[in-house]
DNA sequence: CATGAATGAGTCTTCATTCAT
DNA sequence: CATGAATGAAGACTCATTCAT
């Protein structure tokens, strides 16, 4: 990864520039790399048009990434990396009641699949089914992901005071979430054209996820 | 037909054994890819690996699969035949209460996850983020099985004299539920080693579906 | 060769039939090929898609012809004896006068190019640079075409009691004529749409195969 | 246009040679080529064969060349552009007499056909009965050929103050004129040794086509 | 740092030909 | 004689990656 240094005081002005060029680049490149591999598919991309559209040479490609997956990788890190925050960030704005829970699903639609089709096509599709080394990143991504959601429905429990009926249950809660999120984004922004009602989509699959919950909290007598 | 010697139908010895050889070996090539593409992945597999391990030549591929994707697309209905009837039958066996579909998940997890690791890596890894003709057939698989378990759904709301909280609801629970069975799959199956209990994992997945179905039905007033 | 033998009295008449069956596959096959060949070329073309179109399969195109150059040597022979023969029963129309030499060209583009345009799309190109073999045999057959033309160009010379300025002139006038009719077949047939007024062509190419042919005669002095 | 290509003032010298090593290593591709074309045939030649003769890698040859197709249009592009030089030139030493056409022939047997064997394989084989694109190209370079002759002949009549019988006389010259060059080339250094006397056949050559020309001017009166 | 020419292993795919039935 | 499944060698082409300049 690329070092985020913020320009000290002593450091001359050259490498400063240097340094802002060398993000640019990476950047540019990261960039015209998501573009093509959403459009025509991670296989069916040659660094030469990533190089192409970023108007650098292969060379370059190759200084700023390890390789052709490394670059996909990197693409699926910051997807990720956004996707967390956006969840996290919405996560934050509920008054940890299960309703408050409501709007997530909709900032997912709205600001992740509907913003960014490239961000899904690559995070659903196009990471999946690549190598050993791909799937391994993805994996870790998703397991990042899932104890996010664990973190948050622990949290609302706690706040509930409620329990779960077995320890195993939040992550299963998770676990399903998740698959509930990448199936909806696929299914209505890769496969269809994403026309349908938003609102509607995120307000059932926010009530079938609470659902979902709901029924795995221990009755409480 | 001019030829006497009928054995037991109209239809000569050698043309049977013909024909079952070359089901035969259709079947061979196919079960040779389905265990080197989830074993190795479909990019790291070689059309000369598959031959050489259905002990057949190249040409012979070609001679019953149009082009390597095509394998690809056969195994995936394959596969999806065989899941759909698998959940089609087990749907069967229910009283068409949302009880009873308690066991559908267990199914599942068990003949389908648990006995055939290779289908699920074909089916929910391999076989994604491919070509677009192997993309569109995947597609495709899925919305049949999403149809298959909307009518699912419709029937037993039928049967309990529920309403939805729109026409819409039906679809969307059954996106959720595709969601919920292949991330629950790839996660405990593809990512750990299938160890956890499986009936543990599917009584409580039942259950989040059970919510999620239950929440998204019109309130009774 | 397959033998053009007549019914002999003495042969059973399965035999004969058999022969006749023969010789149809055989031209069946044939004429698949020419077809064929001409309109995708011969590298283009594949055993299979012949026997598909002769509606036999590839062994008996494999029983019939030794192999593929030998279809296509054997269209060319087909081709160049009926070219032969066409040129040589019109040379005989002629009362041996240079004048008489005049409708030959036409019979050549109104019977020969405008007749069958497969015909020439093999004899001019499809045969040209292809393996060895063909291209010696097509040597040869060109070799015989230009000897046929010495041999009618010697005729009227004699008859008209004229000599040709060396010895050598003859078969270059040969050499000259044949490609003449080679080129303006291309020229007129395959590059352009044959749409020509075939009479002006013919009048103008005896014009000056007539005039080249008076200008290596020996002055009479 | 910015650069005043001043030969060495602001071209770094680096650029120059690589300029001409590049200019260098895709001549010594086409010229293997040429070699291997001629010499086994296009369809017997493999590119890795090409690509070793040149010394090079097969990636290079395809770095310079589109595909096989393309390596041979390239050679029968420049085989073509030298063959209408040569012609050309010699036309422009005539005295735009018909008799000071008489060398042309000659031009092209001995610096042509003699000098370059390669070149007439390739222009007159090889070249034919490939794919759609090849013989367009070929198509469009005979037809440049003919316009050539086509202009030859126009200014020869116009300077002799003669007119032909009909506006279509010399298109058809032109295009008999070809078909000459190319039959007598195949024929005396494909199909024979070319060890025939250059100067008997040129002389003669020459004739017949002063011959045919002359047939086909208006009788003057 | 940047370039982009060069590499060459890797693969899919074709198809003429054969031969057991 | 006819069939057509099977062979397997052959070859075109791609492209991630490297490295001299």
């Amino acid at each position: 990864m690329i070092k985020t240094n913020k320009p000290d005081t002593d450091m001359p002005r050259r490498s400063i520039r240097r340094l802002r060029e060398k993000k640019n680049r990476y950047n540019t490149i990261l960039k015209a790399a998501e573009k093509l591999f959403s459009k025509k598919g991670f296989n069916q991309t040659s660094i030469e048009e990533i190089a192409d559209l970023a108007e650098v040479s292969t060379g370059a490609v190759y200084f700023y990434f390890k390789n052709k997956d490394d670059l996909l990788i990197k693409l699926m890190h910051e997807i990720g990396h956004y996707l967390r925050k956006l969840l996290g960030k919405e996560f934050e704005k509920t008054d940890l009641t299960l309703n408050g829970f409501n709007n997530i699903p909709y900032a997912f639609l709205k600001n992740f699949c509907m913003g960014h089709p490239e961000k899904i096509t690559i995070f659903f599709r196009e990471s999946v089914g690549q190598s050993l080394e791909v799937e391994e990143q993805r994996k870790q991504l998703f397991v990042k992901l899932t104890l996010d959601i664990k973190d948050a429905i622990t949290k609302i429990s706690k706040e509930q005071g409620k329990n779960f009926i077995s320890d195993f249950s939040i992550e299963l809660i998770a676990v399903c979430i998740v698959g509930i999120y990448e199936r909806v984004a696929c299914h209505y922004f890769l496969w269809q054209d994403g026309s349908k009602n938003i609102q509607d989509i995120a307000e059932e699959t926010a009530s079938f996820m609470l659902g979902g919950i709901n029924s795995l909290f221990k009755t409480g007598l």
